[in-house]
DNA sequence: AGCGTCTATTTGTCGGAGTATTGCCTCCAT
DNA sequence: ATGGAGGCAATACTCCGACAAATAGACGCT
């Protein structure tokens, strides 16, 4: 039952290079409208029938993906009423799909700085974890998704993935399944920054430096420095992405 | 787009008085199976044929509840192999639903001292930031519930449904949309605690007053003093708990 | 006005049939 | 012995059509 990390950290890939199933694309495309607020919560949807005709699919397929959609919080379904989308209080926020969705578009404002919050408090404490409890075989892991980065930069998807994927294992390293699973969560923030930096006018600071500085301490298994390099990290990222959503 | 509040602090309960559908009573109990490793990732189940058989199921219904279970990254399907139980890893266990499904049996340790861990961090923070940007009618919603607790005592479910009513409303009151979103989760962290208290042989402290205390400063706008009630308030939790999971 | 009842609409469940995907195995060439 | 190409078969995927169950809202009775 411990939580084992992946051993290469490539494999934290999102979607394998596999075609996507029927359901599947259609829960994609119905999550987008709603986080995009095409469907707003309270919103009815459209009948089964009526719904998976105009999709061209069986009534079936459409079925399985309002489950998902509903798994995730963002429907509910009830006899003679239909599907209702919820309030947006009760879809899971956490999850990467969801987030997904709402990258998908332009997410709403409350949206990318809740995600910010969310990493300036629980990053920085985790990092502080990971110095304590990670292993040698995750720290050889990060090392190498950070000479990733530095090779590929943050402007190539490999460099952004490199990106996500170090903070996804400083995160597992803290050997709590929990904030592990807040590892995809933060991914999709991560991606959100770098989706920013693009937009920019002005050249972005280098990233490294302080990437380094955060693996550093945690090598050195240097809890309060790891701490406050990864806050420094963090900080960084939002003032950037602070920027460039002014810029719009 | 606004992140509104329950109208009132009760409709937070789970499920609704209705009745289970019968794919999400089948996701119920896979998902029990899964989380208490009476399916093991990489198991994998019978084929779908085989098991909604055996089930006394459609086919439909079976497959709409593995869609759950995929939704909240518990297995995944692939033809020619079947659907497999995935690492506990990629499993996300933020979402209410997963949790409840690990709190059915005795869960992992580590499953649980991370989300105490994880309440650790986030909840102080949390605090900080309600006391800052609270509402007037939030803040009421939090003393009802309070009044709640106090009246019926942890012993009830009404009590134990308003302790955690009172930590969900104050995540809500953070304005942080991600951070509300936690609250479910954390929901089940409070549940847990209760749960646990239960088993304890002495008398468990009395909870009220570190949660006043959290509300006070709350009330006051005192963001550092919010901080460090909450501190005191999950690290008591955090003891008790650790103390019953000690006896068995 | 209040309360039971009835109905129509919508989701829920079912069984069966055919399609698409892909792990695995076999065979062939090297 | 090794590696690659192609076929086989198991499995999930999709579709269809029908019926059952639930329930919001209208209706009628008291």
């Amino acid at each position: 039952m411990a939580v084992s990390p992946p051993l290469s950290y490539k494999d934290s890939g999102r979607r394998k290079a596999g075609k996507e199933r029927l359901h599947g694309s259609i829960a994609n495309q119905l999550g987008v409208a709603i986080t995009s607020g095409r469907h707003k919560p309270g919103d009815i949807l459209s009948n089964e029938i009526e719904f998976s005709e105009r999709l061209k699919v069986s009534r079936g397929a459409y079925r399985e993906a309002v489950r998902i959609l509903a798994a995730k919080g963002l429907v509910e379904s009830r006899p003679r009423v239909g599907t209702r989308v919820t309030e947006m209080t009760r879809w899971n926020l956490l999850d990467p799909d969801v987030l997904a969705w709402f990258f998908e578009t332009e997410p709403a404002r409350e949206v990318v700085e809740g995600l910010f919050e969310l990493r300036m408090i629980v990053e920085p404490a985790a990092a502080a974890l990971a110095a304590e409890r990670r292993t040698d075989a995750q720290l050889e892991v990060m090392r190498a998704a950070l000479k990733d980065m530095e090779r590929h930069t943050l402007k190539t998807q490999a460099g952004q993935a490199a990106d996500r994927d170090f903070h996804q294992v400083m995160l597992a390293a803290t050997g709590n399944p929990p904030l592990a699973s807040l590892g995809a969560t933060i991914g999709a923030g991560v991606r959100w920054t770098t989706f920013y930096k693009g937009r920019k006018r002005k050249l972005p600071a280098d990233p490294m430096p302080e990437h380094w500085a955060v693996f550093n301490a945690i090598a050195a298994r240097d809890p309060a420095n790891a701490r406050e390099a990864m806050q420094v990290l963090v900080a960084n990222a939002l003032a950037q992405t602070a920027e460039a959503l002014g810029e719009r």
